[in-house]
DNA sequence: CGAACGTTTGATCACGATCAAAATAGGTGG
DNA sequence: CCACCTATTTTGATCGTGATCAAACGTTCG
């Protein structure tokens, strides 16, 4: 939500276009990289070559947290976008120096950690519609409305990656939910919830 | 798996009974709690009552991090188990005092975050019998052989709300893995990997 | 011993993966 | 600006898997 916190510095955002990569699994952790802007994904490969998404991070997130000496997931950009990167050594002058009073620092650890109980939730869900309708819930208070619609930039094969679920179901899934009249999608890549009550309700699996 | 770092105190393991509550979702941090013995599960409930096991806890992790103020799930005792209850203050002290040369504690958090990861991860395969594969891989790292054998305290229900899946579902995957030969259950509680390459590969998906 | 819970087995059926193919959007160069 | 190429989305059809219901079996309690 903020992008205000003592990482801030005047540094000028860095861009990255949709599907560049910021760091790889097994890399050393020497960077902590803040997204500005856009939305950014964290993927693992099994040995098998099969691609995970494992979370989405949006503006305002720090991810590549120096938990363990090499990263353990790779992120790349999912859209265009403005990233921040922090030397791992600040970061953990910044910790040391904030953590008995200020727990800012610990808030951008539980972010992450958040994204990624947040996908595990989701998963959890039974349905491909409740698990759907579920990420738009997360994904809405992620992306603020602009003129009442919120940017969708994410391809479906994302959502569909992130869900655990083939392209196709989610294409129809959010067929089905501008049917209902849930939401609408006005053009490909914005929608609105346009009754968020309803989309709870199919969160948790209940069609009524 | 070391059980030994500056949390060690001489303090006498505190123990709980399967099924006991150690926190709840929404309580203040103040205490963080290290396994000992046993396991415990961390659950969410969604409003409308279903439950979700998020992550297991082995011996030497720690849970409930003071990441925020307030708890973000609840953990019980999966089966009988010994725990430490470390006051949030001296954790955060210990934070400060360590993270910039050591990193004994940053490592405890990525602990934590790891689990939730994994569930992700395990929850993104396709098929119930590759979840359940996984799922008894990522166990047998976590609790040391006896004998050869593994200890599976868990009950299936357990495995079955870990997993997004039915008890039922996670019963005849148990059985169809002893009938290849994969597993052996010699007791109901006891399993041992006979056959590691090929979970491995079942865990990936692939029948041969 | 009986009650309560967890596990096992069977049968049915809806959901979602998969394959295949058409339609739409996006991007590039002529 | 249009033609072309590629990638993504959409639609249709089939089929296997796993949820669900129901009931028997085993275990662990009080």
């Amino acid at each position: 939500m903020l992008t205000h916190n003592q990482f801030d510095q005047q540094t000028i955002g860095m861009p990255a276009s949709a599907g560049e990569t910021l760091f790889l699994e097994g890399e050393p952790c020497d960077h902590v990289f803040e997204i500005r802007k856009g939305v950014a994904r964290a993927v693992s490969m099994t040995h098998e070559g099969d691609r995970q998404i494992l979370a989405f991070f949006f503006p305002g997130d720090s991810i590549g947290l120096p938990l363990a000496q090499y990263h353990r997931y790779s992120v790349e950009a999912a859209t265009d976008l403005v990233h921040i990167r922090h030397s791992t050594r600040r970061w953990q002058e910044s910790l040391a120096r904030t953590c008995q009073d200020d727990t800012t620092i610990l808030k951008s650890v539980w972010r992450e950690e958040k994204a990624f109980i947040e996908r595990g939730l989701i998963l959890g869900r039974v349905g491909a519609l409740a698990r759907l309708s579920a990420f738009l819930i997360v994904l809405s208070r992620h992306l603020p409305p602009v003129h009442g619609l919120r940017a969708l930039e994410l391809p479906q094969t994302d959502i569909a990656s992130y869900l655990a679920a083939s392209p196709e179901t989610i294409c129809r899934g959010l067929k089905r939910l501008r049917e209902m009249q849930i939401i609408a999608m006005p053009r490909r890549d914005r929608f609105a919830i346009e009754h968020p009550a309803r989309l709870e309700l199919l969160a948790e699996g209940i069609f009524e």
